[in-house]
DNA sequence: TAGTGGTCTAGACCACTTC
DNA sequence: AAGTGGTCTAGACCACTAA
């Protein structure tokens, strides 16, 4: 399949993690030091440091220069391997099993802000499209979201795409891959929008996401505003290791 | 001072990044290539790619094979100050040169509740400090922390400890090493703790940073509450791939 | 002092993009 | 074909921990 791309480090990490969460090794001792394991996979010590290193990253292994390479059991009481920064995957896919609804308050298309081009990576005279949704969760509205993509890389969208889910459409219909995203968290002050939609009360504050999404070639697709009901939304993130 | 112990690549990605985040590359156009750069640090290309990679996870640059290296320009996002997802550092050393200093409010010995017991992985028998500080920077009130650590775990803090920063105690005079964190952010209205020491009005939203902490050996010492100003903090968090 | 992991090198070769 | 970043090597040397 696709496993023939994989370098090595790779399909070494993916070894070891296995075997470390089949009790593969012995969590009250040292695993075996990198020159031995070097030696069992056939590749330089460079190369199995580098396996290690993604382990050590995910929480998985702890390595102490002067001791050696132990697991920490937390990977196991946190009820699996932590996948790090959680999702740029959408809302729809994120809440899985639950009734996602959009109701599309605006959808245009214009030329950008300077801010806007400048996020997404663009000039001022390539168009954008202008969205603002409702997002319902199981009939209880849950965020507005405020987003500008380039319309010429995003191509195609129609109402129905707004309706259900714009990631869906992206990586099923266009075929792309979303990789990376850069977010930004902050409260505020309800404005009018949040208390017609949100049901916000005056003093009820919003939390916002503002976000750059990109794709797996690096070009920012989504830049966009994200405001919540501070009682029905927390964000979660994970940092491991240096 | 401590630079003489940071490896190459660590002084590199810091020169670059404080290059970059300076303008001093154009962000129109790629940088410099790894092999120049390697030349000009007078470094092998193995250790610039090293030095590279740092500031990929950070999301300040972004490499694709065949293309080149390039600025990311979200990395830059002026007034606020900004904590990245990167960083357990502790305040202090997150803001380098600006003045931090702390008012204790509170600081004790006491059991913990079974949830403050739960996150930090201790019996309700083992005691806790529990810690209330407001930071101030540059004179302002920035941030109301409310924090709980293992007495057993973190030993001998003493209010001096309290004055100046509990981070470089447990790393320096302890010599721990702080590798992870489980965060979790939200917006909150103000309470009387905000309004009196952060200055909030009624309307003024809090958000809060309810954070465990962990140790290289696995073991959380730190649960704590963080309550900032709306207008004065955001939380930027950079998810890159898979 | 022996054993561990951490840094760094100087190169080879490969994969992808653009011309 | 030229230029970029990605992988991998075989080894040197250093820093830390323990017996």
């Amino acid at each position: 399949m696709s496993n023939k791309k994989k370098p090595k480090y790779e399909k070494i990490a993916d070894e070891l993690r296995e075997r470390i969460l089949n009790g593969g090794y012995n969590v009250e001792e040292a695993m075996p030091d990198e020159i031995q394991l070097a030696e069992e996979f056939e590749v330089s010590r460079m190369t199995m440091k580098r396996a290690l290193e993604i382990l050590v990253l995910e929480g998985i292994i702890y390595r102490q220069r002067g001791q050696g390479t132990f697991i920490l059991p937390s990977s196991f009481s946190q009820g699996r391997i932590n996948v790090l920064n959680k999702e740029s995957q959408g809302l729809t896919k994120l809440l899985g099993e639950r009734a996602v609804r959009s109701e599309v308050l605006q959808f245009e298309v214009r030329f950008p802000e300077a801010e806007v081009a400048r996020h997404l990576m663009i000039e001022k005279t390539d168009p954008v499209y202008e969205i603002r949704r409702v997002r319902y969760v199981d009939d209880e509205p849950y965020v507005i979201e405020h987003t500008f993509m380039p319309s010429s890389l995003i191509t195609g969208v129609t109402r129905e795409v707004l309706d259900s889910s714009i990631y869906r459409y992206i990586q099923e219909e266009l075929g792309y891959t979303i990789t990376s995203s850069h977010k930004m968290i902050r409260a505020d002050k309800p404005n009018q929008w949040d208390h017609e939609y949100l049901g916000n009360e005056e003093t009820d504050p919003v939390i916002e996401v503002e976000q750059v999404v990109f794709l797996g070639n690096g070009k920012p697709f989504e830049y966009s505003f994200s405001r919540h009901r501070y009682d029905k939304f927390v964000f979660t993130s994970v940092h491991i290791g240096r």
